[in-house]
DNA sequence: GCCAACGTTGGC
DNA sequence: GCCAACGTTGGC
């Protein structure tokens, strides 16, 4: 199994919403970008777990965690016109974009910021912290996993 | 195939 | 709101 990272703004889709969500199952659509759709398509697997990442905030971090429950199939926003990602090149016969489903698990017990997550040097691999990073939805190391646990654990260094 | 123009992301 | 970074588009 795998583990990920994904970006959604708070203002627009925030955890809060997923976990309000019928069994807290929905959707991710929305992804316009051939190197996330790819990871869709070739690696995303039901059970793989995914950080839910708040972006274009006020304290953007990492906010909870959730569980794939689907493989990748077509994201059907790219088809209505009246969708903000619709994509006129994605035809229903053969679709250009895809979707998985992910379902909420728990908030963190609190928030991680993106300032701590750079600051810390075990995560100095971590695509998130790379310059010019754009990818909203990216692979973490199960080594990275666990040591992002365990700062949950952790006071925020920044407010001791 | 090159590359300038343009659009988007997302931190600050 | 600004702007750096970078992906995409499209003319040639």
């Amino acid at each position: 199994m795998a583990y990920w990272l994904m970006k959604s703004e708070p203002d627009v889709y925030g955890i809060d919403h997923l976990a309000a969500e019928p069994d807290g199952v929905e959707h991710w659509d929305g992804i316009r970008n051939y190197q996330v759709r790819n990871l869709f398509r070739d690696q995303f697997q039901p059970g793989d777990l995914a950080f839910f990442y708040h972006s274009n905030t006020k304290v953007p971090g990492i906010v909870g965690v959730m569980e794939v429950v689907s493989g990748a199939y077509p994201d059907h926003t790219a088809f209505d016109p009246d969708e903000k990602y619709y994509d006129p090149k994605s035809d229903p016969d053969n679709p250009r974009w895809l979707m998985v489903d992910v379902r909420y698990v728990r908030h963190l017990d609190r928030l991680i910021s993106l300032a701590e997550l750079k600051a810390d040097p075990a995560l100095a691999d971590m695509r998130l912290v790379q310059r010019g990073n754009r990818l909203s939805v990216m692979p973490v190391t199960e080594a990275q996993w666990q040591h992002i646990l365990e700062m949950e654990k952790q006071d925020d260094p920044s407010n001791r």
